[in-house]
DNA sequence: GCTTACTGGGTACAGTGTTCGCAGTGACGA
DNA sequence: TCGTCACTGCGAACACTGTACCCAGTAAGC
């Protein structure tokens, strides 16, 4: 029902904010008891849950106690992001470095999988320190390909972005044939309409071209085909 | 500093309700008089100027006339993302997939650059008109590939997710650019600092690796070089 | 032990998307 | 020709949001 701040270039991250301050009294909570609350409330009911009112009455105290630890609700969302890449783990160090990609590739994409209002949040301007744990062992799949580092650290821009990218339609894809009853039939009346009317040519072959058995299972994993696409390319 | 309805698979897309009833007075205002007032707001302060109050008071009425033609704000979103994509003009249809699909891209590019809140808003579900126009031409830039329907299909998704993608970092990496005082410096002692700590081993090296000097203006056309890549693993 | 900078949190504010209810209007069926 | 009835415009209100303010209490540094 509501917001994502629009892209504010710079309104300051957490992670250039000091975790505890040096004077005054301990704090009774703590980042991580914050972020872990959100998660929680993020994985049952999706994003919107979290409100600065959900999320305090989840650690047990008021709206206002929260900007003690972060000053905007965007910095929240940083936190929790930063903290479920943490369940990351990164056991493969050999091999090619197209077979590391792809493994950290299916990483990420059980990642978005397991918390998929992470692909709700908008890339974080300055990574927390899991994705920069991440970003190193991207950078170390990469050694082999003898790229300079700059191109390296394009090459792994691309390569999260489009991790992202594709667990985001795929996931996009399953949320939509869950509903079956309402959208396909609402999309496929639709868009036979649209083919019906006549321009479109293109979209109308394609279409009937190869038109599937309506039960059959979706094809099985787009997500590995696009990746392996695409890495191939990166690593050219 | 608020929201964009968390993905909900299937609300009811703009496309899908009838412009105009049967009945009753013919409407003050139209669909397309709705999506010029907001996106008019949109290009000058952003989407988060985008209300409900504001665009209403832009037609010159009261916010709750905008539910006779749309059932919510996101409806109203979509209205202005799809007109938006009625400037592209589709001049070029000759040459190779490659160069007509890069050709498609750069329009794609330079609408975003136009209307960068464009990035903000959430892949519609449902295509509008344009978006099949625009659609239809990218399966038309493919002809000769010789796929299948259905895998021109996923890769004519592939492709524009793709222009969105990285016309998205483009944009933020220049929004980021132009508050350099702020951003650059705190982005740029942050990173130090992790890299000093001494983690992170594979993100030294290439931060150091062909240190470029600070005022370098960046390389010229990050989109043409990435575009040409991927682009190059989808026609293969 | 005095100062100072913090912490907790109740209250309040401005602004949001959206609903309700009611008066007016115009196309359709008789 | 004339009701009927589904529509239209829209003022007012609701529920909810992120966040600022304020004040009492607390612990570290000189």
């Amino acid at each position: 029902m509501f917001a994502v701040t629009t892209h504010t270039p710079f309104g300051g991250s957490i992670w250039t904010r000091p975790e505890r301050a040096a004077r005054g009294p301990a704090p009774e909570h703590s980042r991580a008891s914050l972020a872990t609350a959100g998660i929680a409330l993020a994985d049952a009911e999706g994003l919107n849950a979290v409100t600065m009112r959900s999320v305090a009455a989840a650690v047990g105290t008021g709206p206002a106690s929260l900007y003690r630890y972060v000053d905007t609700r965007a910095q929240l969302l940083e936190l929790m992001a930063d903290q479920a890449r943490g369940e990351l783990r990164f056991d493969r160090t050999g091999g090619s470095s197209t077979d590391r990609l792809l493994a950290l590739a299916r990483d990420g994409r059980a990642l978005y999988r397991r918390h998929p209002w992470l692909l709700d949040i908008p890339a974080d301007p300055v990574p927390g320190p899991n994705a920069l744990a991440f970003l190193d062992h991207c950078l170390a799949a990469l050694r082999d390909t003898g790229l300079p580092g700059a191109a390296k650290l394009e090459t792994v821009g691309l390569f999260s972005a489009a991790v992202r990218l594709i667990a985001q339609t795929e996931l996009d894809r399953e949320r939509a044939g869950q509903n079956a009853a309402q959208y396909q039939s609402d999309l496929e009346s639709y868009l036979t309409r649209v083919v019906a009317a006549g321009q479109h040519p293109h979209l109308a072959e394609a279409m009937t071209d190869v038109p599937r058995p309506p039960g059959a299972s979706p094809q099985p994993d787009v997500f590995d085909r696009a990746m392996t696409r695409i890495v191939a390319a990166l690593v050219a």
